[in-house]
DNA sequence: ACATATATAGAACGGTTGATCTACTGTCAA
DNA sequence: TTGACAGTAGATCAACCGTTCTATATATGT
């Protein structure tokens, strides 16, 4: 029977991914195709065979990073514990952390959008979609601290996390992730 | 004499920049030489001529809308006499009323250093001029509030602009200068 | 009147882009 | 063995990129 395929992990489709998601974070979603099928070792027939172009390859990247962003931030606030306030200021730590680290080089999908002028392109309805979903996690945590006001409240947060994201990209060298984590500590006991 | 001549003010120098302001705002820096060169209706050579070419066409942008930006926001500080506080908020609600105007599309500071890879690019000289004057602009209105940590602070209130025009680019709906301005009051009075 | 500078129009260059195409190879099931 | 399929390699395409070029026109200053 072999009622599912064994989905070549490492096959052309998946190389394909991974040398877009690296390739696109650290030269901008205007990388030539050439380089990524370099990277991924791949024959450029693949590349329209199994994302129609190149749109829906930058598209499937963002998709798939989403994902595991989401995933990231969803393990920071469990590493924080029970209770919402010390699961929020882990996750502020965790993003102090990321943005820290070597290789940072800023948001990809506020890249994303400023670099794709097209509004009907694919990848703004992946990092609305982004958005969104991390919306949801901050406001579910403000909703158990019993904030009424909660979803304008993860207005706040998100915008200090896109904030942070902006400035370190731009000047490290003042710890926007620090300047941030203070003032999300106001909005959330606020 | 003449000793100063007239710098035609609507000469092909002044039509390009004037030109390559609103392309490079609503197409990003990508837009093609071809474009702007239409519709500031110049000759090519006029553009090599003036700018030696498409990079200092853009740096020479940036460097104008950036004194403009500047001069409109010491002018919205001014706006509100003579009180810091007073100074201070006065330029988050012209901040607020600028990135809900008809035809706002981000950052254009943002959105440059995001689609020039390459570090050296002149243009990020000027965006790093931009956010230095921007801050000490702040810092100074923070300063006068007797504040011993205004460069911090100052910090802070950036953090804020730059993430507002983040999230008005994509999520206007939330009205992102609204949230920064609340926090704005929280640092200033913090 | 003449020279100079500056503007124009537009052809052309070499390079790169994303996309399409042909031809060949390997795998696996019928 | 045969046929279908997915992969690779690479030529090729039209379009566009930023840049340089020639040639011509239009001012302005001496």
């Amino acid at each position: 029977m072999e009622a599912v395929k064994t989905p070549t992990a490492n096959g052309p489709r998946e190389r394909l991914l991974e040398a877009a998601r690296e390739l696109t974070y650290t030269h901008g979603v205007a990388i030539g195709v050439d380089a990524i099928l370099a990277k991924a070792r791949v024959a450029r027939r693949s590349l329209y065979q199994h994302f129609g172009g190149k749109d829906g390859l930058i598209a499937q990247v963002l998709h798939m990073t989403a994902a595991a962003d989401l995933q990231r931030y969803q393990a920071a606030l469990d590493s924080g514990g029970d209770h919402p306030r010390q699961r929020l200021l882990a996750m502020f730590d965790a993003f102090e952390a990321k943005v820290s680290a070597a290789g940072f080089r800023g948001c990809r999908y506020a890249a994303a959008d400023l670099a794709l002028p097209d509004r009907n392109h694919p990848a703004h309805a992946e990092t609305r979609a982004y958005r969104k979903g991390l919306h949801r996690l901050l406001e579910h945590e403000l909703e158990r601290l019993g904030r009424t006001d909660a979803a304008f409240a993860a207005d706040k947060l998100l915008l200090l996390l896109e904030g942070a994201l902006a400035a370190a990209a731009t000047r490290p060298e003042t710890y926007p992730a620090r300047a941030a984590r203070a003032m999300a500590v106001q909005v959330i006991d606020g």
